[in-house]
DNA sequence: TCAAATCAAACACATATGTTCTAATTAAGA
DNA sequence: TCTTAATTAGAACATATGTGTTTGATTTGA
C-alpha cells in the first residue's frame, strides 16, 4: 500500500495503522499509551521505541516532549473540504439559491474535494441534469464546482440569477453593449439578453468532474 | 468566512483564526497554553472559557480532559489517496506503462483525491493532450483517472496497449466477431482494428476531472 | 442605576503523557 | 551452536496540560 511499507515490522505497521484510523475517527492523534491499548502493546517504552522508527523512515513526525504530536508524513491524511452538492440544475429550472447559513448546512449531499481541488475556495457544487451544457463539455450527471463570485470575465461559465424571472441557470456570461448575453452551452437553445439590473452572479465553474 | 462568524466575540475569532493556522503548521492541535501564548491571552481559563464557547456555537470540537484535541468542524481530516499523473497522452502518441514500482515512485507529478473519488481503487491518472477525444467530452487539459485492469466491457473507455506497436492509447473498446475494434472518441478519426493477442488492457476511465 | 455576564490574574491539583533506564526476551547471522 | 542485534517488558521520572477555584475588574443590558 506504500512505498517503503515492505520494511516495517508487524508492530509499526499495526501501529501506522491504528494512527491513520484514530485521526480519521477522533481529528486528532493519539497519545502514547492510546496507541499502547490500541495496539495491544505492554508498555509505553515499545510504543515510543517503534514510533522512533517510523519517525526515522519517514513514515511520520513527532515533535518532542509534545503531546499528541504525531502526524503522518506521506500526506495519506490531508484536509479535506466537505462541498455541499446544492441541488440538481438544468437550463431553464430554477434553483433556489441558498442562505450563506445553508451553504453548510449537514442534511444535504455532500462531496469530498481536497484543498487541492478547492484552492482554498469555499466552494459548493451542483449536479447538472440534462444535456443543456453539452457544448461545454458537461454532461448529464456532471458535478460542477462553483467558486461563489458576485463578477466575472467575459466568456466565464457561471451561474446567474434572474432577479425578474427568480430562477437560476448556468450559461456563459457576455457584457455586449449594455445588455448580457447569456448563452446557454447547446446549440439548440437560444440565448438570454437580460438586464445587468436583472442578473446577479452567483458563482464561477471552477471544475467539473465526471465519474464513469 | 464562516456561517455565523459574526456572533464571535474578537477573541474568539482571534482564538479560531490561530487554531486554523497552529494546525496548518504543525498538523496538530494546540494546547491551552500554546493558545494562551499564541493569542497574548493572559491566562488559561480564559482560553478554556472561550473555547468553551466556540464548541457551543459549533466551531469546534473538544474531547473532555484530552491534550490537544480540539478539531476544526468544518474541515475535516480524511485519508486522501496521492494518484501519480504518469503522463500526458493523444491519439497514437505512444505511452510507456510504468511498471507497478514506478506507479508510485515520488517524483512525478501527484493528483490528491479523496477516497470517495477513487473508490478504494488503486487509480492512476491521465492529462489529456489534444482534441482527440472530444467526443466523449473530454477535453484538453483534462485529467482522466484509470483504475488497472486487464479485462473491459464493450464500450467501456479504457487505455489499451498495442503490443506490436508498442504504443497506448486511449479508445472505446468494442469486441466484434474475432477483432478488436478500438474506436477514437473524435469523429475524424478512424478506428484501429485490431488482434485480440496484439491488444492488452492497460486501465478503465473511472473519472474526468476539468479544472477551469 | 443595578445586576448579570464577561474578562483578568494567579494559583492549585490531579493526571495525562513523553521519555528514560535497565533487564528480559526474541530474532538473526555466522 | 554461539554471538550480536533487534525487540519487548516493566517501572519510574519529570513535566506538560486540562480543569477548577478564587478574587477582583470591566463590560453589557435592562
Amino acid at each position: 500500500m506504500d512505498p517503503q511499507m515492505a520494511d516495517l515490522s508487524l508492530r509499526q505497521k499495526t501501529i501506522l495503522q491504528f494512527l491513520i484510523e484514530f485521526m480519521e475517527d477522533n481529528q486528532y492523534p493519539p497519545s502514547v499509551r492510546e496507541i499502547q491499548n490500541g495496539c495491544d502493546i505492554s508498555s509505553t517504552s515499545v510504543v515510543d521505541y517503534n514510533l522512533r522508527h517510523l519517525e526515522e523512515k519517514g513514515f511520520i513526525n513527532r515533535g518532542k516532549e509534545i503531546s499528541r504530536s504525531i502526524s503522518l508524513e506521506n500526506n495519506q491524511i490531508k484536509r479535506t473540504i466537505s462541498v455541499p452538492i446544492l441541488g440538481k440544475i438544468a437550463a431553464g429550472v430554477p434553483l433556489p439559491m441558498p442562505s450563506e447559513n445553508d451553504l453548510w448546512s449537514t442534511d444535504q449531499e455532500m462531496l469530498e474535494l481536497t484543498e487541492d481541488q478547492t484552492q482554498g475556495k469555499k466552494v459548493f457544487a451542483l449536479m447538472v441534469e440534462g444535456t443543456s451544457m453539452i457544448d461545454a463539455l458537461i454532461n448529464d450527471g456532471d458535478i460542477v464546482v462553483l467558486e461563489p463570485t458576485s463578477s466575472c470575465d467575459n466568456g466565464e461559465m457561471v451561474a446567474v440569477w434572474l432577479k425578474n424571472e427568480n430562477e437560476t441557470t448556468l450559461k456563459k456570461f457576455f457584457h455586449e453593449g449594455n445588455k448580457i448575453r447569456l448563452q446557454p452551452m447547446n446549440a439548440t437553445m437560444e440565448p438570454i439578453f437580460a438586464d445587468p439590473a436583472n442578473v446577479e452572479i452567483q458563482g464561477r465553474v471552477v471544475t467539473a468532474i465526471r465519474s464513469m
